[in-house]
RNA sequence: GGGAUUAUAGCUCAGCUGGUUAGAGCGCUACGUUGACAUCGUAGAGGUCGAUGGUUCGAGUCCAUUUAAUCCCACCA
């Protein structure tokens, strides 16, 4: 019994699955050294986040970065798929405080050092399992290069670039404006803060004048805000307000003197056309303060409450101190009215609580001179993004940077390396630790806080090759050749990894950007927790495997555009990787004991060369499309190969020979068929690594060796010789034959008929009886026999006409006659359709002028065959008539 | 306000640099247990490619306008 014998009748994804990843790693066949006879090839895996468990996001995104880095493994590169994770600094800090309250204990109990243990824990825990995870999808990097972005070697580069910078002037503390989240208790960068539409309101307020004289009403979403009002800007031109600019008003129930102040920066149009100035929150604001030198009054706590400034609202939350201050200002006669407004307000992208703009201290890279750096090597093509419109997405953002609050009041992260003189105020920034102010000897305390997260995600591709380190590893393996990630990551994370890169290694970090789309639920919904609509790539790897999964987020599938994932489509793909099995299977039980030959020493028929002519073009294809990134398209082209050209047809067809007894057929049959299955098993491989891995296996001679460190196939001159083009020519006709007649067989197809055969011409007369018992059986045929007279044809038998010949099929009372002169008279209807059009093309002088001489050949010949069939279709209807 | 994407068979989507009767999967209809597979096979019905106008010998495929849906950015208090 030959160990195909062996192979169950459905491939069952599950038992295999775990023993081929492990035989995989075990065989080192993931990990690679800089080897300088070979290209590189580097992809750098997006690091998940150590708070998530793997989604369909990272499914696909595995799914499209492995098959490159397995399609140019097998084409001979030195490839490098880097995996590793990400510390998530405020997302982790936000799950481990809610944890933390569930246990009753807050952050500040804790403490900094037992918060950072906790964390520490979670890291084991969680980046644990999202390894885990990965490995199930099959993915092949390179685990004994994983990272993290919190690990020394990325400490260390944090650290490093953190100095060069600062050194440089480009990072700066400063008393800015920035977004505050009351939640997460932290400054955010402007990228951090997602806008959303909400229903609110607009008050309106009476601002009177100090001298009696009048008053200005402002409208506000924000009434609270007013507590910190310096000033009332109105435009310079709007005469309604000419004659008090330069006036005070008295703040209502602050009774605060405040000027008038002319700013283009207001809309006459709006409202009143008079706003008022709160510098301290709101950026627009501040922004008008300074250009008038306005003083700057911070009403709120960072925790949302409100301050010392805010007089007898003090201690009170912003939406009690709102609630109350309307009341007040409504007693006194100061509020004219409220109307309902919807406006957009700034939230934190990881609470999702509204953020207050606030004055704050914080730390900013300078970006100006870094995104003009940057943008210089985009521009000149030297990352180019897929697809290309995404290109504008990335200038859009870097055209109009403004400056990167890299500052967090967070404790899980990377620590400022600055150091503070708690004598003479004294800031060092340093590559190791302080102790005492360089400058006067006093005490320092380290900074306080941590750095963005996305900070140290910048850093990623030459970071984790052990920059600032002069590595091997870097010189061989940066820059990387590709970046696979999801377009709503462009700011975060693609944008700052370029400028980063161009600054620290003087050369962009990786010359293609791949964008993936949003992976969405059947019905077009983005999946989220709220919604429970989520799905869970883990049951979906355990019912139908990870092959199946990942061939259905990458078949069909555009770069950069969102797709829907469906039950349906999980189950199209666990079909076909049955399908292979099954294919495979049936190949390798039908191959004997004696040793398979090459495709070169048997005799091949013209089936034979048609087939392997059709792979010869597939691996074209397929190789065209895998070098452009278009996935979509190799798997679809891979797929309709092999079920609709190699099962169909060719395996239908081998049966013939493999059942005779001819042993010179058995072996050239069995030597196309392994040689066509070994072949589509590597082209599957990187969408499809598991089956293709296990059948692999099966063959016999392949047993040592693993698929996954296969070669590419080449395209091979024999697929394709002029001698074969005969040849394939008639394989074609008798597959159109075949085709023809099974149409022709409206009966059942238990009900076997006779078929007969006239042959039009010389080379299908040759040609076709050959054939003979191929068509019989695929045609589902009594029998086929070939007639050389029309004579021949018993009376009431139904016809058809192809190309190469007339068929006909004696079935008398089995159809209706009536029914298959209409059906022969639709046809000849089309047929006429056609000719008639390709006459009017013809008879165009522009057409036949100026198309490619090839398209109007084929235009020719295409007319000459339809006009020789309708003449016979013709004589078929008129012997129906008769 | 600016920018982008999508609109192709009942559903989900392909269709690259324009070239004959526009493809696939699922669904649907009819038939079929043919010595790999019912997670299968055979045949079939079903779109003229959102609308309008243009360029071209020729457009789903390029241009303009337009309608609808979605997304991103900015943000006027």
């Amino acid at each position: 019994m030959s160990r195909a014998e062996t192979m169950e009748k459905n491939y069952n994804p599950l038992a295999s699955e775990k023993a081929i990843y492990e035989t995989w790693e075990s065989k080192g066949y993931f990990h690679e050294e800089p080897d300088p006879a070979r290209k590189p090839f580097t992809i750098m895996m997006p690091p998940p986040n150590i708070t998530g468990q793997l989604h369909l996001g990272h499914a696909l995104q595995g799914a499209v970065q492995d098959a490159i880095t397995r399609y140019k493994r097998m084409r001979g590169f030195c490839t490098l798929y880097l995996p590793g994770t990400d510390h998530a600094s405020i997302a982790t800090e936000v799950r481990i405080i809610e944890t933390l309250a569930k246990e009753g204990i807050s952050k500040q109990e804790l403490g900094r050092e037992g918060f950072l243990k906790r964390a520490w824990d979670w890291k084991k825990q969680y980046g644990g399992r999202i390894v885990e995870q990965l490995r199930s999808l099959g993915v092949s990097c390179d685990w004994k290069r994983e990272r993290f972005t919190m690990d020394e070697g990325n400490n260390a580069a944090v650290v490093e670039v953190f100095n060069r910078l600062y050194e440089k002037g480009l990072i700066y503390q400063g008393h800015r404006i920035i977004n505050w989240c009351p939640v997460c208790k932290t400054a955010l960068s402007d990228a951090e803060v997602e806008y959303e539409s909400q229903d609110g309101h607009l008050w309106h307020i009476r601002y009177p004048l100090e001298d009696g004289s009048g008053e200005i009403v402002v409208a506000t979403t924000r009434p609270e805000t007013m507590l910190g009002d310096t000033a009332v800007a109105v435009h310079p031109d709007d005469p309604r307000y000419a004659a008090m600019v330069g006036k005070m008003l008295i703040l209502p129930l602050v009774g605060r003197r405040i000027p008038v102040v002319a700013d283009s920066y207001v809309e006459m149009e709006f409202g009143s056309g008079a706003v008022k100035i709160t510098p301290a929150h709101d950026p627009n604001d501040y922004e008008v303060g300074q250009r008038h030198g306005l003083e700057q009054i911070t009403v709120m706590h960072e925790d949302g409450t409100m301050n010392e400034n805010a007089g007898a609202y003090q201690g009170m939350t912003a939406q009690a101190c709102r609630k109350q201050l309307v009341e007040d200002l409504q007693a006194q006669g100061f509020l004219v009215r409220v109307e309902d407004y919807a406006h957009n307000v700034g939230t934190c992208y990881r609470c999702h609580t509204t953020v207050e703009p606030m004055l704050s201290k914080q730390w900013f890279v300078s970006m100006q001179s870094l995104a003009d750096a940057a943008n210089r090597e985009v521009r000149a093509g030297k990352t180019r993004f897929i697809p290309d419109r995404y290109s504008r997405v990335y200038f859009s953002y870097m055209d109009n940077i403004r400056d990167w609050c890299i500052s967090r009041q967070l404790w899980w992260g990377h620590r400022i390396p600055a150091w503070h003189c708690q004598d003479c105020g004294e800031v060092t920034v340093s590559r190791t630790e302080v102790t005492a102010c360089p400058k006067c000897g006093g005490a320092v305390r380290q900074d306080e806080d941590v750095l963005d997260t996305w900070f140290s995600s910048a850093l990623w591709p030459f970071a984790t090759l052990g920059w600032p380190q002069k590595t091997p590893d870097l010189d061989y393996f940066y820059p990387t050749s590709l970046l696979v990630t999801a377009y709503d990551i462009i700011f975060f994370w693609v944008a700052r990894m370029i400028f980063s890169g161009v600054e620290q290694m003087g050369e962009v970090p990786f010359p293609d950007v791949l964008m993936t789309g949003i992976v969405r639920d059947a019905q077009g919904r983005k999946m989220s927790k709220s919604l429970g609509n989520g799905i869970d790539p883990l049951e979906v790897i355990q019912t139908y495997g990870a092959d199946a999964l990942r061939f259905a987020l990458t078949m069909g599938t555009t770069p950069g555009n969102d797709m829907r994932y469906s039950q349906e489509k999980i189950e199209a793909a666990r079909n076909f990787s049955n399908k292979i099995w099954n294919a495979s299977r049936f190949v390798l039980m039908g191959l004997g004991d004696a040793p398979v030959k090459s495709i070169d020493e048997v005799e091949l028929e013209p089936i034979d060369g048609w087939i392997l002519t059709r792979l010869g073009r597939l691996i074209r294809e397929v190789t065209d499309h895998m070098e452009g990134y278009e996935l979509g398209m190799a798997t679809g082209k891979v797929y309709d190969f092999i079920w609709s050209t190699f099962c169909d047809w060719y395996i239908e067809w081998a049966k013939q020979r493999l059942y005779s007894d001819d042993e010179t057929k058995k072996e050239a049959v069995r030597a196309v068929l392994v040689h066509v299955l070994e072949r589509s098993l590597i082209l599957m491989h990187p969408f499809m690594p598991f089956v293709t891995e296990k059948i692999w296996d099966y063959i016999p001679g392949r047993e040592e060796g693993s698929l996954i460190m296969a070669s590419w196939p080449e395209d091979h001159p024999l697929y394709h010789r002029d001698e074969d083009e005969e040849a394939i020519t008639a394989a074609m006709d008798i597959i159109r034959a075949i085709r023809n007649i099974r149409a022709e067989m409206k009966v059942p197809q238990g009900k076997r008929t006779r078929v007969l055969i006239l042959p039009a011409h010389q080379r299908a007369a040759q040609s076709l009886p050959m054939n003979a018992s191929a068509m019989e059986k695929l045609a589902y045929a009594q029998s086929v026999e070939f007639i050389t007279d029309k004579q021949q044809v018993p009376k009431g038998a139904v016809g058809n006409v192809c190309d190469w010949a007339e068929v006909f099929l004696p079935l008398e009372d089995l159809v209706d006659i009536e029914k298959e002169k209409a059906r022969l008279g639709k046809e000849r209807e089309k047929l006429s359709g056609d000719i008639a059009r390709a006459e009017a093309k013809l008879a165009n002088p522009g057409f036949t002028g100026k198309a490619p001489a090839a398209v109007v050949e084929k235009e020719r010949e295409n007319l000459a065959l339809n006009r020789e069939k309708l003449t016979r279709l013709d004589a078929q209807l008129a012997a129906l008539e008769g």
